[in-house]
DNA sequence: CAACATTTAATGTTATAACATATATTGTGG
DNA sequence: CCACAATATATGTTATAACATTAAATGTTG
């Protein structure tokens, strides 16, 4: 029986579409909670270790609210409010735009940099999550997967 | 620039396995937001959807909340309160074992297989979403997750 | 078979997601 | 330049997720 059928114990998927879309939502699953494992340690969920990232990669420009809306990877509605809880813990920054007061500058503090440096271990350890797959594997769902979003 | 690059604007990843971690979650994100705007019409979360789809695999044998919790996609810890509200809904049924009087025998009600077969049109649907790809390249992905997750 | 460990599920609590709506500012057509 | 649409963000509310703890039943072992 391949590998996802015996995973969720279900007989058989209509067809590869509809056992990919199943997948995806697995193969999510099973990485969300790798991901919420090595976050823990830190009190960060994986959304605000992410727009964490986005501000480290503007830094040192401030980014906008929609900005983070459009780029953070599960696009929640809520960007406003995980922004406040970035606040309190003092890991960014938050300034009314002076050209356009209708936006709000967000940026990363010095002490979210600092934070963000303790994590990048994560990266390396995705090289151990993935080991099963090689370089060029890796490659080819990357690119079938940009195909897919169309 | 590469596709996923583009879309959330970043620069470049370290390599192909950090940007495959990231297109995972990504890709989740867009597919998760689609059946989000499926399923809402009838008011059911993709969790509870899912749920459904498993009882009815197992339909007429009943499950226990174990084996949901083993097989839900998302591997919520939360079995108990998500059979709850769909019980609320008068799409399951729920009895105590016999056998073990600390399992829980859950079943879909006639109710809840009316409501997952109007709902099967979703499959047919994601032959839509998935239109970029052939038969192929799906089965490609599908094997490469499997690999992925060992 | 009694004490203790294990399994199974439920519950309490807090944080966050999802949805709708509100508020403030800016852009725009007449 | 004024009314109105559009944009950017914030807020209120409800439902659900995540985490820890508890409770009940069963297994196990001396």
């Amino acid at each position: 029986m391949p590998k996802l059928e015996e995973e969720i114990n279900q007989k058989k998927f209509k067809n590869e579409h509809q056992k990919l879309a199943v997948n995806i939502l697995y193969t999510h699953g099973w990485l969300f909670s790798k991901y919420l494992k090595l976050l823990k340690k830190h009190s960060l969920t994986l959304s605000q270790y992410n727009v964490l990232r986005i501000l480290r990669g503007q830094h040192p420009k401030a980014s906008t609210i929609s900005l983070l809306k459009e780029r953070m990877l599960d696009k929640t509605p809520d960007a406003s409010r995980l922004v406040d809880r970035l606040i309190e813990k003092k890991l960014v920054k938050r300034n009314t735009c002076s050209a356009d007061r209708r936006r709000v500058d967000v940026s990363i503090s010095q002490q979210g940099l600092r934070a963000l440096s303790k994590l990048d271990f994560i990266d390396d350890e995705f090289k151990v999550v993935f080991k099963n797959l090689k370089q060029k594997e890796a490659k080819g769902i990357n690119s079938l997967l940009d195909k897919l979003r169309g």
